[in-house]
DNA sequence: TAGTATCTACTACGACATGTAGTTCAACTG
DNA sequence: CAGTTGAACTACATGTCGTAGTAGATACTA
């Protein structure tokens, strides 16, 4: 349960992420500090505690997790970004009631390109495939 | 074209977008200050001033917009709370590649409500029935 | 073992957004 | 004309984020 804001990130958060998300297959251990830094850090000229900083401010967070590895920490990213990203979608229409929520759909898919629809419509198919249930009525 | 993020909108911001969302039907022109303060303002103990100060930072925004009416002005909010919504869900998704988006995408509807889901598949019958080309393949 | 490199923890500071409001001045109302 | 209303401008506090320095502990190396 996230206990900070946790939406919104800053560029250098993001880059963080970015980071953290693209190399979570070959180091599922996570990075370190160090390693960070050396990835989005260097290039951008920033100091390795501004790096240090951010990270640990991401941890407040629960943007990433942190365990030991010796006296580093090791961090990983806390959500994966397709799950960042759902989540945000879902908190900003969470803002909505039911018969607004509807009309922001509609838009959200009025504006969408034909790519995203049909990835939509293939989602819900897969969606369809696992629970065949409609759910209607089960709140 | 807005200048500024325009995305997460704060508190009072956020009241006041309601307000003008919830009388537009009724208020067409638009609310002065002293309206929008005397709905949202009053309640919170907030000084006129404070409604007048964020009234012209949203107008600024591209937010609301104003209109003059004698010495004062009116606002309106500049998009629905549908197309706000849905803007915000596009801005999010939009800053993933295709791939992810896809992922993020049948995240969203795993952890969507089932009447939420329901609602996207009325809102895709509708598209549909208003543009029968799938697109696929149309960039 | 002394010296250096490496890490964390803590502190700090500027920029920007937002909430909050005062002051100043013009215009309108009796 | 006096009081009221409203805009414009300015200001200040708080919170977030980018940025980084310093202090102190630990590890490595010659």
């Amino acid at each position: 349960m996230p206990s900070t804001p946790r939406n919104r990130l800053g560029d250098l958060e993001r880059a963080v992420m970015e980071e953290l998300w693209t190399t979570a297959d070959a180091h599922p251990e996570g990075r370190t500090v160090r390693e960070v830094h050396d990835a989005v850090g260097v290039e951008r000229g920033l100091a390795y505690t501004t790096l240090m900083t951010v990270l640990d401010r991401m941890a407040k967070k629960d943007l990433v997790r942190r365990e030991r590895d010796g006296r580093a920490w090791r961090y990983t990213a806390a959500s994966t970004r397709a799950e960042l990203t759902s989540e945000s979608m879902h908190h900003t229409l969470g803002e909505l009631a039911g018969d607004t929520r509807r009309s922001a759909l509609l838009h959200f898919l009025d504006e969408s390109t034909p790519e995203e629809i049909d990835e939509l419509k293939a989602a819900l198919a897969e969606l369809e495939s696992r629970q065949p249930d409609t759910g209607r009525g089960t709140v």
